[in-house]
DNA sequence: CCTTATTTCGAACATATGTTCAACTTAAAC
DNA sequence: GTTTAAGTTGAACATATGTTCGAAATAAGG
């Protein structure tokens, strides 16, 4: 059940996906969603609560390997932010669609709390760690630069017909995504200077 | 009316914004959407159509200022494609609707034939640009890049609460844009070596 | 001033959608 | 086996929403 609603809602969106695609998906009855109290929004949130938790632990452990490793540069850990998604995504396709819930929930206000949540508390945990690593930077500036990596973190998870469009249709994605690191790291190095 | 439709598109996407919305925002009667045909995906396309010649218009003009002032090293190109967007938010508020609307656009593979039509063209532009000032990386790579960049100016038009949360609040817009197109500039030189 | 054409308007329609709930099924208790 | 409780199901409900269309208002023509 979680399963169809993470799906449908990973492709239309919260006001696009329909009760009724939900259950179709699903293959149980209609009233199922609403029998466990708080109907479709509940559902919503359900369906981000869910692996939110996985995603932190993932992102933090793979955070303490890096360090435990001597890997704590900016590629390090920004790679110990960013590939657990990846590589989740690549072991179970569920993942994926999570990854395009993600980006909705980031994109609209209404989830605001949502993020604040699930999300801002491991991002600060990682923040910190940036700003130990760009000493020139401002609070704000790193935040942006942030903010900055996040979301082209989404857009390479979310825009792959894009990409193929504007480059030349071979993608690689290992290649990809020590790209979308080494990009971020870089970018956020050059707040250094500023 | 299209400036109605513009913002309770920006604000509610298009699932979420309900033509009795637009038409109350805009104090005209309920008949007039349909009257001009289409409905309500004929005028969301009219308004993204509407700016998008003035943006790309705006942005092939700022990189043909920028590569006359002898500017058309990696920051000076990637602000021609971004500083117009930020410039008309300022001078007309309507532009920031516009923007989040764009964001939507870029987000949803439903608008994928709009944003290649109106956003791609230009797009390839500079592309041309950046392949010539990064000339060690391939074509998917530069696509790559291009790609992660847009998406940080669209956060950076639509995420300014999140950042705000993250930092300490102090926001300066023009630092703001000067971090952004060196912290995408940073990321595309960075492709060279790759 | 009357007639005809054109535009403007919003009530009405058909459909879609979130939610409810009474009938039905299954399980548990005695 | 009977009764009671708990869970399951989808038809029905109220509302919302995109769209249509005929009437009213306005303009044009003679």
């Amino acid at each position: 059940m979680l399963d169809a609603a993470e799906a449908v809602f990973a492709i239309r969106g919260f006001d696009g996906a329909t009760i009724r695609d939900i259950v179709a998906e699903s293959g149980e009855p209609l009233g199922t969603i609403h029998h466990h109290g708080g109907g479709k929004e509940a559902l919503f949130q359900q369906v981000v609560a869910r692996r939110a938790e996985a995603l932190s632990e993932a992102r933090l452990a793979a955070l303490a390997r890096a360090q435990a490793a001597g890997d704590s540069d900016l590629p390090g850990v920004l790679g110990a932010f960013m590939r657990p998604f990846f590589d989740l995504s690549q072991k179970d396709p569920r993942w994926r669609h999570y990854a395009r819930l993600v980006a909705f929930v980031s994109a609209d206000d209404r989830w605001r709390a949502l993020s604040a949540r699930f999300f801002d508390p491991t991002a600060r945990v990682f923040l910190a760690e940036i700003r130990a690593l760009v000493p020139g930077a401002t609070e704000q500036s790193i935040a942006e630069g942030f903010v900055f990596s996040v979301s082209a973190m989404l857009a390479l998870l979310t825009s792959q017909e894009r990409i193929g469009t504007l480059g030349d249709g071979r993608a690689n994605e290992a290649a990809q995504i020590d790209h979308l690191v080494h990009f971020c790291a870089a970018g956020l190095a050059a707040g250094k200077a500023r």
